[in-house]
DNA sequence: ACAGTTACTGTACGGCCGTGCGTTTAGTTT
DNA sequence: AAACTAAACGCACGGCCGTACAGTAACTGT
């Protein structure tokens, strides 16, 4: 091999950048991307205004990072624990109930990171309203892949208005975050996880996999 | 009378607080709450900065009037046409289609203001939260009075969770908004009111009183 | 005519912002 | 040991921010 080792500064380096991705993403998720600023997170963090620019080199790039950061996150609280499952209506309910928990406790402070993100850069031009619509779309097609998976194991009805379904769920689960945070109380997840149910049990051809709401 | 007449300073006063704020719910609706700027608006509007600020006495009080504003065009596109239509679920769905053509007309131009200005402010404290919070609480009581005199007037049934409904009417309506600012296309206007008209005709009495989805 | 009120301007201030540059420190390569 | 490279720092810059204050102009009631 002639590639290096491990070089311990470049090591050091992403450390560094680590730390202050993992304080711009709370600080994000509250006071938006705009919100974030060098000076601030430097002190926050006890290093030098100028050593946090050059990390990331400007202020757009440190947004970006912090996106794909949240990215990260969202994709280990959401997805990840959901990829064993086999294809179905369960994994369906249970992609619905990790992403209402990942709401409910928090993982972010703000709520969901790209609930905020997304209001803050809809109608921006640039690189970041990229970046966050783009995370925006691979979270829908994730759902659609899904259902559309669910439909083929057999478990969701042929005549399924696969995206329309997609739609009305992401919609929900939008809006428990929204409630709670706004409102800072926590029925509204209750309320999603029933309407997430009803539609589920609208499509299912097997409606006894899923749970009874009392 | 002893009342003024009418004083012509308080008149121009008014005007000029007017024309500010006319712009300021604009820029709010794309760049949030934080992304307005006494010097903006100064420069934009051929004003002093000192005289915006002057006006308003703070930028706190700036924000708040902006959001006061946007409560009086909201009214004015959502709720106002509505108003002499006879309560059942017929007002119910032109509510929503208002809803609808009020985010898809961009009488703001980053779309439904509150959604923005909601999202902006959901996880921090003070006026302009509470406000934010105050105008979304009013806005779904509003939704659910329109539901329960639906209920009375014998068109919605009477088994019907009224909260429940009202959450799930306004998460397709936000969701249409986001996802159309968002994304830059209109489509998920149909989404939205394929879902809403389901929901509707699941607790009318009298279905026939909805229009068809072909 | 005069005093009082209100809108609006001009100027100035301290504070934080993002960025640029030169320097120091630590780790790597030869 | 010397040459190089990357992280991190200190300092300075121009720019915009919200706010303060003194002054001017228009209008009001007495």
């Amino acid at each position: 091999m002639t590639t290096t080792r491990t070089d311990g500064r470049i090591a050091r380096g992403n450390q560094t950048r680590q730390l202050i991705l993992r304080r711009a993403v709370e600080i994000a998720s509250v006071e938006g991307l705009e919100g974030l600023s060098l000076g601030r997170l430097a002190g926050e963090l006890k290093l030098s205004k100028s050593g946090v620019f050059a990390l990331f080199g400007s202020k757009e790039e440190l947004q970006l990072a912090t996106v794909r950061t949240a990215i990260k996150i969202y994709i280990e609280y959401v997805v990840q624990p959901n990829r064993e499952l086999p294809p179905g209506i369960h994994q369906l309910w249970s992609i619905c109930t990790s992403w209402l928990t990942y709401s409910q406790q928090r993982v972010f402070p703000g709520g969901c990171f790209f609930y905020s993100v997304s209001a803050e850069y809809d109608a921006r031009e640039g690189k970041v309203h990229d970046t966050v619509a783009g995370a925006h779309g691979s979270w829908f097609t994730y759902l659609e892949q899904a259902i559309e998976d669910a439909r083929k194991a057999g478990e969701v009805r042929d005549d399924t208005d696969i995206p329309q379904l997609a739609f009305e769920l992401v919609a929900l689960l939008e809006m428990a975050n929204a409630e709670s945070v706004l409102h800072d109380n926590f029925t509204s997840y209750s309320r999603a996880a029933e309407g997430i149910l009803n539609r589920l049990r609208g499509v299912s051809t097997k409606p006894s996999l899923l749970p009874d709401t009392p």
